[in-house]
RNA sequence: GGGCCUAUAGCUCAGUUUCGGUUAGAGCGCACGCCUGAUAAGCGUGAGGUCGUUGGUUCAAUUCCAACUAGGCCCA
């Protein structure tokens, strides 16, 4: 007879092979087909909402690991949420509008892009956007993310766009709007402002002049060898065009200066470092170091511009060098970046006298009109009539340049508009906000509160087509800025039905209210702004936009969770917004992530061939086991991807599918619902296995809402891994296997496994979303929602959770694992093999042998061995001594009964029943029992 | 250059965080072995760490402090 067709082996038709690949499309299909996400939000209809804003990415291009990541971890939190009780919508969202697209469609229409009108390029850019939105789309569905994808928010949509003028409106009216000049990369041969991302740099020769400002202010103060001499401070530049608009005169604060007497007597001013290399260029040597100024004692002091009749006052910024020229640096706000800052900060006036076209404006005595390259000639040649020209070269230096034209470009200032930080107390308001967010990590706070108390006023113009425009009138006859609550109206109710489109295809007259006077001088003839939103503006009013709008979710959200890039980016711009016309923050919680780097711990370049795709992740491991890295890797600090972090990933996976498949194996025959035992009758070593559970349960609920996956996924695949693979189900297998199918024992082991599965395939599901979902399909709950997804974590009995217990099991693990020690040097000395041909004597301590009598019985299968008997420790001469657990000895021998043929364990009682005479007494009777 | 952050075995993470204190833990991987009734599975044993470097505080530091190095994000 085979015994082997007597025994109650695990089937079960859940392939062991994941095959992920395949798998996941099918799967998604069907959640698609099923409206999954719908059902879930039926499900929980009327359950406390936790409200997860997701933060847009830009349309523009495939996803890269970093979105994955972002995604895949707010799927996470989503599913843990809902499987935590809560009511929690996502409406995924893009960022549509700016520049990134608006360049990429330059670059395709190319010279076409003239003869179009502004509505038409936007209606490519548009196109444009709407194509990546697709191909995001479905890259994020097909990380198993679930959302409201049919029904995402866009920032060009045209509810959204009116969402942006209305809240623009209310900076506007409130009076935070300002208008001021600041400097901007200009083409002034495509006469159009350039984008940081729009200059190329590349080398040029311009001229290095070293001029003479003659010094007003008296020094004699600072020492009395000044009285009555010429005194002058010495700039270098390599754009005399811009020295027309010099207002000023940097040093740094550290560094010494020195004033050197020439040999005609004249004293000048510069940096001590560079005296010598100076004086030499100049051909004024012999000279003399008369005295050495600080930085501070000259700031504030007016030096006289050697041109015009007016001052250049001295000021300090950290910025100044002495890699080249004399420490002193010529500042024109009007015509440079740091320039403005430091303008700024010294409330100087943004003075660029050049127009669209690069020529100087008729108030600039002598250049009037002259183009500013041409320029530089013609002011070299005045600085050397006047006698402030010390030298004059020629360097070759990285210049930017058009992207389009490849002209130089230039630096100039025009008119923007900006959201004060100070008008209204924004940026007070926004530091108070920030106290009452939680952010997490704790350090968020430290770092957003700095970048907001030290920022300035936001720039929000741009000059550019693709955007919501700055929806302001000017009037054509005074000139002044014309804007009210009814004007943003009646534009708002536009944009709403025809999208912003309507600012750039209707006249004045119809974007605005009829009858609209200028308040000023009452002419009804006006001038439309130009100039656009930056795109920040967009997304930082996406809580209005959606949050407050779509009448299922609400404002402020629970949480924002994004790179922590945004927190200048998406979590600054939202929150000057909110706080500006909400005076709060529109979220309660930030939580924020590091970025995906490689092995190394390098960021991710395409020149360093250090990218991983999530296409190609996918590609060989499946998406599932992208989520698994999601969890698994402590995303607080830098993540970590490479070829070998995923290679144990995916055997983590295995161990955990592996497992879930072995419990529904053995589930194959168990009806829960008729076979399920009481826990008082069950087997001491199930109810070990329900207390295990029970803490496992409770640790990983505490986990995710800690939002520490990490700590999910250890803790999941260490109970796979220790507590069922190695321990609890190795050694119940003998029950399962070789009992009655009916047995109260093996019903017991099942009652046990079935709860553990019930609660495993719960726990997993959030990050294992494809494989919890599989395994739910082949679970036999009867009345169970159609995708785990929709169902909730489990509480479990507390009774289960069973201290004494536990603490009781303890010994016998600990004692346990001597014996597998004494096993494998049985094995090495090849006194065994399978552990079944063993029998053990164990020596023991008189305390350890009073905790083990009470499982004397079941020793012998907990060890899995053919027998185990129990004797005083200092009884057994032979064997081999515990290091780590005294009072234990294990003598490891041969089994001298016979083997049984069915249950493989070594037994006296084999051979005693005539028609088995291979089987135990034990198999005999469970034979007689299956055969009646 | 400035702001914020990180640094424990080959990999992913614990731990020391409210008190600094005996041989710093786990899983995976690796090596070796067992099983063939979870089988492209399962079980066992073992070898891996000067807790980034250097100083300081202390009787004692991986743990506290400082500097440095490497790396990350943002800004300049």
């Amino acid at each position: 007879m085979d015994y082997k067709q007597t025994l109650n082996l695990p089937k079960t038709a859940f392939p062991m092979k994941a095959n992920l690949i395949h798998k996941e499309p099918e799967m998604i299909a069907k959640w698609d087909e099923e409206d999954l996400y719908q059902v879930i939000r039926k499900t929980s209809k009327g359950r406390k909402p936790y409200m997860l804003h997701d933060g847009p990415p830009y349309a523009n291009g495939h996803i890269h690991m970093g979105t994955a990541f972002n995604k895949v971890l707010k799927d996470i939190i989503i599913k843990s949420k809902q499987m935590a009780g809560f009511d929690t919508p996502y409406v995924p969202g893009w960022d549509c509008h700016g520049l990134p697209i608006e360049h990429k469609v330059d670059g395709e229409l190319g010279p076409k892009k003239k003869e179009m009108t502004q509505a038409q390029i936007r209606g490519f850019c548009r196109r444009y956007a709407e194509k990546y939105i697709d191909i995001q789309r479905n890259e994020f569905k097909r990380l198993g993310v679930l959302g409201e994808w049919d029904n995402p928010y866009l920032t060009m949509n045209f509810p959204f766009e009116a969402t942006i003028v209305r809240e623009f409106g209310k900076f506007a009216l409130n009076g935070s709007l300002v208008r001021s000049k600041k400097p901007i990369y200009w083409c002034t041969s495509c006469q159009t402002a350039l984008a940081e991302a729009e200059v190329e740099y590349e080398a040029h020769s311009s001229p290095s002049i070293f001029v003479k400002f003659p010094m007003i202010s008296d020094l004699s103060n600072l020492d009395p060898l000044f009285k009555g001499r010429s005194v002058s401070i010495v700039i270098w530049t390599t754009t005399p065009w811009t020295l027309p608009a010099n207002l000023a005169i940097a040093l740094h604060p550290d560094f010494e200066y020195a004033a050197v007497e020439t040999d005609g007597g004249d004293i000048m001013i510069l940096a001590e470092g560079l005296v010598d290399s100076c004086m030499q260029k100049f051909g004024m040597e012999p000279y003399q170091v008369v005295k050495r100024l600080k930085a501070a004692d000259l700031e504030h002091l007016q030096a006289r511009h050697p041109l015009y009749d007016r001052s250049s006052v001295i000021v300090l910024a950290p910025y100044v060098t002495l890699e080249a020229g004399t420490g002193c640096v010529h500042t024109a706000p009007g015509h440079g970046r740091e320039d403005y800052e430091t303008g700024l900060e010294y409330n100087l006036d943004v003075y660029s006298p050049v127009d669209g076209a690069g020529r100087f404006t008729p108030e600039v005595e002598f250049f009037a009109g002259m183009e500013v390259f041409a320029a530089n000639r013609a002011v070299n040649d005045k600085l050397t009539q006047v006698g402030a020209l010390l030298k004059e070269e020629e360097i070759i230096h990285e210049y930017p340049h058009c992207w389009r034209c490849k002209k130089p470009v230039i630096f100039r200032s025009t008119e923007q508009w900006f959201i004060s930080m100070e008008k209204n107390g924004l940026r007070e308001k926004a530091l108070n906000a920030i106290r009452r967010v939680n952010w997490i990590p704790s350090w968020g706070r430290e770092r957003i509160y700095n970048m907001i108390a030290n920022r300035p006023d936001w720039c929000i113009s741009r000059q550019r087509s693709w955007g919501v425009p700055i929806t302001v009138f000017f009037c054509a006859a005074c000139g002044e800025v014309v804007i009210s609550q009814e004007i943003i109206d009646h534009i708002t109710a536009m944009v709403e039905t025809s999208g912003a489109d309507i600012w750039f295809t209707a006249s004045e007259r119809e974007l605005l209210p009829p009858g609209t006077r200028c308040p000023g001088c009452g002419s009804e003839r006006f001038q439309k702004e130009t100039d656009i939103l930056d795109v920040w503006f967009d997304s930082g009013v996406s809580y209005a936009a959606v949050m407050e709008q779509r009448d299922y979710l609400n404002s402020p959200s629970d949480l924002y969770l994004e790179g922590s890039d945004q927190h200048r980016g998406w979590f600054h711009s939202s929150l000057l917004c909110s706080v500006g016309t909400r005076g709060e923050a529109p979220y309660r919680n930030v939580l924020t992530h590091g970025f995906v780097v490689d092995g190394a711990g390098k960021a991710m370049h395409k020149s360093a061939g250090n990218v991983i795709a999530p296409e190609e992740l996918i590609k060989s491991y499946g998406a599932e086991i992208l989520r698994l890295w999601v969890a698994a890797e402590d995303y607080r600090d830098n993540i970590r991807l490479s070829q070998e972090i995923l290679q144990r990933l995916t055997e983590a996976y295995r161990r955990i599918r592996n497992t879930c498949r072995y419990l529904l194996g053995n589930l194959n025959d168990f009806n829960p619902e008729t076979d399920a035992v009481p826990y008082e009758d069950m087997e001491e070593l199930d109810q070990w296995a329900l207390n295990r559970l029970w803490e496992l349960n409770d640790r990983l609920l505490k986990a995710y809402d800690a939002f520490e996956f990490h700590r999910v996924y250890h803790n999941l695949h260490n109970f796979c891994a220790l507590d069922l693979s190695s321990f609890y189900l190795d050694i119940i297998k003998d029950r399962l296997y070789t009992s009655a199918e009916q047995a109260a024992i093996r019903r017991s082991a099942q009652t046990a496994m079935n709860a553990i599965l019930e609660t495993l395939v719960r726990l997993m599901a959030p990050i294992l979303s494809f494989t919890a979902d599989e395994i739910w399909q082949y679970m036999k709950a009867e009345d169970a929602p159609l995708s785990v997804h929709a169902d909730v974590f489990q509480r479990l009995d507390d009774q289960h959770r069973n201290k004494a217990l536990a603490q009781r099991w303890e010994d016998v693990v600990a004692v346990r694992r001597e014996v597998t020690k004494a096993l494998e040097l049985a094995r090495k000395e090849k006194t065994v093999g399978h552990p079944l041909d063993a029998a053990i004597i164990l020596g023991l301590s008189p305390e350890l042998m009073e905790k083990l009598m009470r499982y004397r019985d079941q020793l012998r299968s907990i060890f899995i061995v053919s027998d185990v008997t129990l004797i005083p420790l200092d009884e057994l001469k032979e064997g081999m001594e515990s290091e780590n657990l005294p009072g234990v000895k294990v003598l490891v021998l041969p089994s001298s009964e016979p083997k049984c043929e069915r249950c493989w364990v070594h037994d006296p009682t084999v051979g005693q029943t005539p028609e088995h005479p291979t089987l135990c007494n034990r198999c005999r009777n469970v034979l007689s029992e299956i055969t009646g």
